[in-house]
DNA sequence: GTCTATAGCTTGATAGAC
DNA sequence: GTCTATCAAGCTATAGAC
């Protein structure tokens, strides 16, 4: 049993991630979250003001392992842009096979929060899309495109959405239809598109 | 007070809407649902088995009207049909501006439910988004194309994404990004696109 | 920092009268 | 079909000891 302050709160977060994402924040109780971390209600209530709190630390805490996880799909793809948009959807419908994918954190968060517009989740999940947003079209600028905040905004609507329909139905090919769009409007987009990077 | 069971019914599911739409499905009890209508809650069970039959209800009841709705829109804008397809997405848009605008009732019971997988409620906004899906088809085919379900397809993923991201962003310009993209694949599907549907 | 114990309230659902 | 009354369990959050 560490006695370690930031391991503690650590588990605390590691804890409510696996509650949060599995079942949903409403459904699950702070007894929950302090028994899967090993620790007493009292403990809990001494790392997090609230549930509110623990809620917006535990997306917050979602934010760059996230990024970090498209960035090395993203990278891992050979070839030109489109190619490399299209690869991004690919591995994105091969995640939502897992028997414990349960959508988007962030977009259920939302969708279940959405009562309380001021929570402290609801501005970590919008701050958590708005980087990825960023990333994606820092990505298609690099790859020489102009239109580059345009077109990573179609992508983000085409990847939730997608993601969104997935959860709905069940059906992966929402994800492959989603990324062939994606990836004809990179191929599309003739600004730069046939640009080299290099001076 | 009607005593007629019917109308009782139908207040009831009038509550549930209400309540469940504005403050999501855990966060509100039968309690409230009842006392909102008006009556006990020993009514409340009489009509509905269990809160999860409610909720059900209250999805089911949500189909015919939302369909409706969305065909009205289509029948009112005037032109060819990537016009009446970026129509949509504008009226969408307006729809959205309200005040007590908090999402779409189906994504986010799905959302909000996703740890129970066999939920009643699941089952009926699947069944309502599939026949959204084949609404825009069958419009998209009569119109002359004969990509209409690729094309529907397509659109839906659009029209949810974007939807999704107003709800995180309360930024109607997603929606009138993901308006364009979808108008541009009716413009570029050329499989019919340019056919008469008279004889 | 972590514990035991509990306050104070709300929940989904039910018993039984009329 | 609708009522009053209530159960047993769950909830967020706190008191006070060590």
């Amino acid at each position: 049993m560490p006695r370690n302050a930031t391991a503690t709160r650590d588990r605390l977060i590691k804890a409510a991630n696996e509650l949060f994402y599995g079942d949903g924040i409403r459904s699950v109780s702070m007894d929950a979250v302090a028994a899967k971390a090993g620790v007493t209600k009292r403990t809990l209530y001494y790392h997090f003001d609230s549930k509110d709190d623990l809620v917006a630390a535990y997306l917050t805490a979602q934010d760059q392992p996230t990024l970090a996880q498209f960035a090395r799909w993203f990278d891992e793809i050979d070839g030109p842009l489109p190619e490399k948009v299209a690869g991004l959807f690919s591995h994105v419908a091969t995640a939502t096979q897992h028997p414990k994918w349960k959508g988007c954190g962030f977009l259920r968060t939302a969708a279940e929060l959405a009562s309380t517009p001021g929570h402290p989740a609801l501005k970590a999940g919008a701050a958590h899309k708005k980087r990825f947003e960023a990333w994606l079209a820092a990505e298609i600028a690099a790859a020489g495109h102009n239109e580059a905040g345009t077109l990573a905004r179609q992508i983000v609507v085409l990847l939730d959405g997608a993601v969104s329909m997935m959860l709905v139905h069940r059906d992966p090919s929402y994800i492959e239809t989603a990324g062939t769009v994606a990836a004809n409007l990179v191929t599309q987009d003739q600004t730069g598109g046939t640009a080299n990077r290099a001076i």
